[in-house]
DNA sequence: CACCCGTGGCC
DNA sequence: TGGCCAAGGGT
């Protein structure tokens, strides 16, 4: 029931098809996108790639997802082998990628479309799924079949910012931009608009020093015409970033295990591995934060741990201890092997920890021009 | 609607 | 170097 080839009596709205023709010679080529090439040879999107890949782009940025993409999609090729997949081994393969509530709903979404046989295809009734609100509904809807959804992004938000000149920041005019974006979708290949905007927001109408003598809308746009594309898009004031302070507790087993244990299920890092840790507050006076160690020892502070959260910043002290018995890890707790740390459901904040007191654990990657 | 929820790259 | 930013969703 796909549409993607049915054609329509509407026009094509003249600002949808100088982009298309823009998206036809400059789209980016990625893991999970069909080619506009591909798909108009007939190349029919996945609708469980194209949900998994939106569902890791949510606030993330593409470099980021691709080697995450990869991982995911080698040890779960459909969302069958998702869905029937241990929560646990998903935590663990989504840790690094941040925002992990997108990961225990991915695997809740993966069980919904199991049980249903297929993913819904209407944009209304994807986003009763779980983890998919209106953008990923709407893009879901529109590159995997072809619906005729309006694809409201950041992107897009900056796009129309522009081409509109909105006078207040995008976030208040959100309304006001799906009806302008609505007014705009083809009736053939909404999909290859849908990602052609994004396109366009990220590698012309970028947030800082737009390219636009490579626009393809560089003449209706508003703040074009007017010079004055570095005002938009209007910002908000932003929020202030209070800094907590906390410790974290490194036991190391004889064998050069350490002790971890899992966070609860709800709220940050929620469902994640950790080491054991104090309280986060927003002033800490004196080192009391030691008496939360997981148990009696010799705890030396090695140092402290800086990790920016997205509203607090943290300073975690570090303390370690060395030459644990066995019989001393309390109960929810276990050892790990340091083989087996890689694998662990460990947010970057607990990694940065345990480097802090180990430091062959956890290297940072080699990224730089030799 | 305001707030909560990660991370890494960039200038 | 630190503030800003990137394909948002849930509550």
């Amino acid at each position: 029931m796909q549409n993607h080839l049915v054609a329509s009596a509407e026009p094509t709205h003249p600002l949808a098809e100088a982009l298309l023709d823009w998206y036809d010679t400059s789209a980016r080529t990625l893991p999970w996108r069909v080619s506009p090439a591909a798909l108009k040879s007939g190349a029919v999107p996945d609708p469980y790639r194209v949900w998994l890949s939106e569902i890791m782009l949510q606030q993330t940025m593409v470099e980021a997802v691709k080697p995450f993409f990869a991982r995911f999609t080698s040890l779960w090729p459909t969302i069958e082998a998702l869905a029937a997949a241990e929560a646990d081994d998903i935590m663990k393969a989504w840790a690094g990628l941040g925002y992990y509530s997108r990961a225990r709903n991915l695997v809740a979404c993966a069980k919904v479309v199991a049980e249903l046989g297929a993913f819904p295809q209407t944009e209304a009734e994807l986003r009763k799924l779980p983890g998919l609100g209106a953008y990923t509904a709407a893009s879901v809807a529109a590159i995997a079949f072809g619906q005729p959804a309006a694809v409201v992004d950041g992107n897009v938000e900056r796009v129309m910012a522009r081409m509109l000149a909105l006078p207040v920041p995008p976030a208040k005019a959100k309304n006001a931009i799906r009806e302008a974006v609505a007014a705009m979708v083809p009736p053939v290949r909404p999909g290859d608009f849908a990602q052609a905007m994004m396109d366009l927001g990220a590698t012309v109408c970028t947030p800082r020093r737009p390219a636009c003598m490579f626009c393809p809308w560089r003449e209706p746009c508003l703040a074009r015409q007017r010079g004055e594309q570095d005002l938009y898009p209007v910002k908000a004031p932003k929020a202030e970033k209070p800094t907590r302070v906390g410790a974290a507790f490194v036991a190391v087993r004889r064998d050069g295990a350490i002790l971890l244990r899992k966070r609860a299920g709800t709220g940050l890092l929620a469902g994640m591995a950790e080491v054991p840790n104090s309280d986060w507050n927003a002033r800490q006076d004196g080192d009391t934060t030691e008496r939360a160690a997981p148990f009696h020892a010799r705890w030396r502070e090695v140092g402290t741990a800086e990790h920016g959260f997205t509203h607090f910043g943290l300073t975690l002290k570090v303390y370690r201890t060395d030459g644990v018995e066995t019989a001393k890890a309390p109960p929810g707790s276990w050892w790990s092997q340091a083989a087996e740390w890689e694998g662990e459901a460990l947010p970057t904040v607990m990694r940065k920890a345990i480097r802090c007191a180990i430091p062959t654990a956890f290297p940072p990657k080699a990224k730089g021009k030799p």
